[in-house]
RNA sequence: GCGGUUGUGGCGAAGUGGUUAACGCACCUGAUUGUGGUUCAGGCAUUCGUGGGUUCGAUUCCCAUCAGUCGCCCCA
């Protein structure tokens, strides 16, 4: 075995893939229900794209980008998240024209980013995520919450958080990180290492920290909630009642910080508190994004989404130890004695499937028993045996695999007993 | 980028400085010239991640390297 898959990357086999296609069943439901039409743009954009949207100081664009020159010279990187391309597609193909909005799109695709792999990070990973573009209305901020949490709910999934904050506008913001700077500035060398970097980058991380969680500092330090200014703060309390309304449960985490510079106002979480997961309990992180259009080059547009990763959810179920129902039943397995029989056989299986009857054969020349037994590992619902006699008669016994019974049908009957007797 | 840990057949897993590398599962063949899930018998690794070193001899000792995995940072 000279060959791997890249580090940090997976192949989907069989026995998985069928999950996967179940979740995606689940959101393409979804989606068509609270009317987010799929939006599907390239796998890779202009660097420039992300270092201004996602911010150049943020991890992502420091350290996680897939970044290569074409042949052209031009300088592309394979998307570490979703919203930056769609707010692109957004103002290029002048959806903010459309009549009604919010223009509401959501996709599912593979995301790249350079990263240790450990449980449930990858360097590709698929994301599913949906953006409402070109509203401020708080209800749409909670439907938007209320999507992601039903395709958790609906795939399965019971232990689950819900964390909200509100970052405040633009100005908020700036003024809360100026206080929070100037506050622990002066001690920081008191903090440990990640603090002291987190200081310039992001000091509202440090008010999260799992080390210096005993300092003084942190209980003395500036809250975010004390610097909303009267919009944003009824603008939260807006949101939080529609969440009641719809039954949502959440925690308001006033420490809650994004890692992407573009969000603003509303930010949120959805957490799994199912032991088993390891270090990985967020599945899912979104927030509004007012400004984002039109420092892209367009109109003022708010907006607000989230992304989720695929596998993260199928971890999340396996850690509550819960099962998607796939459905991959063969219906019939047909076992041919030799050459002639297996003339047969092929033909019959063509007239079964063509009826949407699941049906698998023999390709390996096997004794009838060997044949026997695979139709038995695969879980068939039915076998037929085909030999001389059965084509000197033109019949064939269905065998029904969980009763042991068989019953004598004929070729041309065949189609419709099987269809008929196809209901569990 | 940093740290822990692991690397033997398709899978799980034992093992030892020395002639044929246990065992279990799975798979194939036969007992049963045409019918599964049981039983019995047999078969199935030119080889112990890769490269180098020590040695008369290494899967076993040493070094390097690669890969998996987990954690930190950060995130989905």
């Amino acid at each position: 075995m000279n060959y791997k898959v890249p580090r940090g990357t997976q192949d989907i086999l069989p026995g998985q893939s069928e999950k996967w296609q179940k979740v995606e069943e689940i959101i393409r439901q979804l989606c068509q229900v609270y009317r987010y039409q799929e939006i599907r743009t390239p796998i890779f954009e202009q660097t420039e794209l992300f270092q201004r949207s996602v911010g150049d100081t943020t991890d992502i664009v420091q350290k996680e980008m897939y970044t290569f020159k074409d042949r052209g010279d031009r300088s592309l990187t394979l998307r570490p998240e979703g919203t930056a391309a769609v707010v692109r597609s957004y103002v290029e193909h002048k959806m903010f024209g459309q009549p009604d909005q919010p223009v509401k799109l959501s996709y599912i695709g593979p995301m790249f980013r350079y990263e240790r792999q450990q449980a449930g990070r990858y360097r590709q990973f698929v994301q599913f995520g949906v953006e409402a573009i070109g509203s401020k209305d708080p209800a749409i901020d909670a439907e938007v919450i209320a999507l992601a949490m039903d395709v958790y709910e609906t795939a399965g999934l019971k232990n689950l958080k819900l964390v909200i904050n509100s970052l405040g506008d633009a100005d908020v913001r700036a003024a809360h990180r100026d206080a929070l700077i100037k506050h622990f500035e002066p001690h920081i060398g008191d903090f440990c290492s990640d603090c002291q970097n987190r200081l310039e980058k992001n000091p509202l991380r440090i008010l999260d920290c799992k080390v210096d969680r005993e300092n003084p500092l942190m209980a003395t330090a500036p809250a975010l909630t004390d610097y909303l200014n009267e919009e944003s703060a009824a603008y939260f309390e807006a949101v939080k009642k529609y969440l009641d309304v719809l039954g949502i449960t959440y925690v308001v985490d006033p420490n809650l910080v994004r890692g992407l510079d573009y969000y603003n106002h509303t930010t949120f979480e959805i957490m799994s508190t199912a032991t088993d997961l390891g270090a990985i309990t967020t599945l899912c992180g979104g927030g509004r994004y007012n400004g984002l259009v039109e420092q892209i080059g367009g109109p003022e547009s708010p907006g607000i989404g989230f992304a989720m990763s695929i596998e993260r959810l199928l971890l999340a179920l396996e850690a509550e130890g819960r099962s998607l129902d796939t459905d991959n039943a063969l219906d019939m397995y047909i076992v041919a004695m030799d050459d002639q029989a297996k003339l047969k056989a092929v033909e019959l299986a063509s007239s079964f499937r063509a009826k949407g009857i699941s049906t698998e054969l023999d390709y390996a020349s096997r004794k009838v028993k060997a044949q026997m037994k695979s139709a038995d590992r695969l879980g068939a619902k039915w076998v037929i045996v085909l030999g001389e006699s059965e084509l000197e008669e033109q019949a064939a016994n269905v065998k029904n695999m969980e009763l042991g019974s068989q019953e004598k049908v004929p070729f041309h009957d065949l189609v419709n007993y099987l269809t008929k007797h196809k209901v569990k």
